[in-house]
DNA sequence: ATTCAGTAGTAGAACGTTTAGATAGCTACA
DNA sequence: TGTAGCTATCTAAACGTTCTACTACTGAAT
């Protein structure tokens, strides 16, 4: 077994005062003379005392402790959000039990369950591209936990949500492509089943509609977020004879995965395809070609959300639920360049 | 405040059963029937009982959570290392707390003791490059909270430590490299405060003396592992007009760093001058050139990792502490190919 | 009949803290 | 002199579990 740790109660033995005293002290308690708290404080650090949190998360009912539920963390959007809303959430005396759906919905419920049990005083999630099941987010809402959707969310009223302007942002650099002279695009847009998808497709026809472009249906393909999608989508288009002269990637591995086939068939990038996508890492500056991108600026997204989480932990008796949105730029590169 | 939630004591008097009853029938312990378990597992879903686990691991001194520290989280090899840490951590049944250090050794020790506050079972750690305080790990040992260190280790005795084989993997580029008629390799080697660095440079100048290349010490540049310090080196040597046709360099970023330098400076990879670095990421295929590079599998390494971790927590008594050592392997794509 | 072993369950304390609500001693004011 | 209002501290209960040790019963072996 462990060795007994240092408790108030040793402390409290110690000097002769009550463990509540010693508490009180710690806690910088204004019940507390500074001259019996400076003691405490001292005695305290002498004999190595460490508070038990999971003691006093049990007692206060309050972990001080965030969720937070990504569906991947080794790709370049997520892992820069975590480690955003890891630094802000630090800053604001939070920690963080970090969990990773993998794109699963059972497992993406099963850890808001863990969630809930270790008691985390809120929810920070972006769901699986599938999520169809809404249950678990009600259970959570009865047990008066908060939950900030961040970049992927449900299709719910009622909720809290941080997003970025992803209809804008398609449209922004399709009509960046069009006033540079492209007329023919693709859009590869992931999953129209979760909110992104949706918005990014929207986006991108409205773009169209407005420059008097005509929205070819077999032009917009539906998939997932990652490198094979992008991969497999090219194939297709390619195999048919009937690529366009852009494509609007919906994530930047969808991006990746266009590189992987156009190499592999020997079409060149930009000059015979061009591509753009959604999500930023510098490393996209050392691509060939640089790829142009659609930044969605992760610093904010998690300022935002751990802003927004936190004050509905502070004060839940405000019910409102918020919508942020948060704008989008355009990082040209080796990519959407040409004129023609 | 929190709506009361469902506690083992509103299922007892339900069932006009003790407490003590519902909690081992709910964790399937033998003192229970199997009617009776049954009847109580029943209820407790049907009133939607969520255990509490802060109050169970306040009771079983035991938290079934691992803290990790990593240096940052937003580049590839820790995030890829994070994702299988969480992925097997979880399929052992533990949760993770994560921290992220930013290369900051105050913050670091902190976060340390956090960890501790929380009563994780145990610690994971790489930590930062210039990590020279060794108290807190002390601290650590005192509480009997096991420490595993992983890829960055401290230069400290009897601690129980997972590393890549880096002297082996530099050693096998170096060698590979003059197999194929390099003959004056740079290394920009990071910072040798920390067991990477060092390693790193010893399979360097191995490889070098085994071949019979001397080894030319303003070709070896410390710094550190980012971007800018694959940069700042290169410019060095470009602006003493003083090249070597190799290098290797001590990250993936670092390495990244390089190809912005030589980019901005018009010099050609790999023709002009050539790089090979530690670190995979399947997107470094994508490269311009692709870049080869020593993979450490980060697969392994978190299994290990964790193996070792638990094994250490189930059976504090076993105090042999261990080092376990992972092989690295060479993927040559675009860079250290070119026959001179 | 007595003992033994096994099964099913219970009682009470413990884990280390916080919270709400005393208490006790002092000062000041009418 | 009484009371109101401070300050500094304490008492008791609570948070929701699990742990150690015990009881009561059953059936079988002696």
């Amino acid at each position: 077994m462990k060795p007994k740790s240092i408790t108030l109660n040793d402390i409290a033995k110690k000097l002769g005062v009550s463990i509540i005293t010693v508490s009180k002290a710690l806690r910088g308690h204004p019940d507390i003379s500074k001259k019996t708290a400076d003691l405490v404080k001292k005695t305290a650090y002498e004999l190595g005392y460490t508070p038990n949190l999971i003691a006093r998360s049990l007692a206060s009912r309050k972990s001080n402790t965030i969720g937070v539920v990504l569906p991947q963390i080794a790709h370049h959007f997520f892992s820069s959000l975590m480690d955003q809303i890891y630094t802000y959430a630090h800053s604001k005396n939070y920690a963080i039990f970090l969990t990773v759906s993998q794109e699963n919905q059972m497992m993406q419920r099963t850890q808001i369950q863990t969630l809930l049990a270790m008691r985390v005083d809120g929810i920070l999630i972006s769901i699986t591209q599938d999520t169809s099941d809404f249950e678990i987010f009600e259970i959570a809402k009865k047990r008066e936990v908060p939950i900030v959707f961040v970049d992927r969310i449900p299709n719910l009223k009622n909720c809290n949500t941080v997003t970025v302007d992803d209809k804008g942002g398609a449209y922004k650099a399709i009509n960046h492509a069009v006033k540079i002279g492209y007329k023919k695009f693709a859009h590869f847009a992931g999953s129209s089943k979760i909110n992104i998808g949706r918005e990014r497709i929207l986006g991108f026809k409205q773009a169209l509609n407005d420059n008097g472009i005509e929205v070819k249906n077999n032009w917009i393909i539906e998939g997932d977020f990652v490198e094979k999608s992008g991969y497999d989508s090219f194939m297709k288009l390619f195999n048919e004879n009937d690529l366009p002269e852009m494509i609007l990637a919906v994530t930047y591995p969808v991006a990746i995965g266009i590189y992987m086939a156009a190499k592999e068939v020997g079409i060149k990038i930009p000059e015979e395809l061009d591509v753009i996508c959604f999500g930023n890492s510098h490393v996209q500056e050392f691509l060939s070609p640089p790829l142009s991108c659609i930044n969605q600026p992760t610093d904010i997204l998690a300022k935002q959300s751990i802003d927004l989480l936190i004050s509905i932990i502070d004060n839940s008796e405000n019910v409102n639920p918020q919508s942020v949105v948060v704008d989008t730029d355009l990082i040209i590169r080796g990519t959407c360049v040409i004129k023609k």
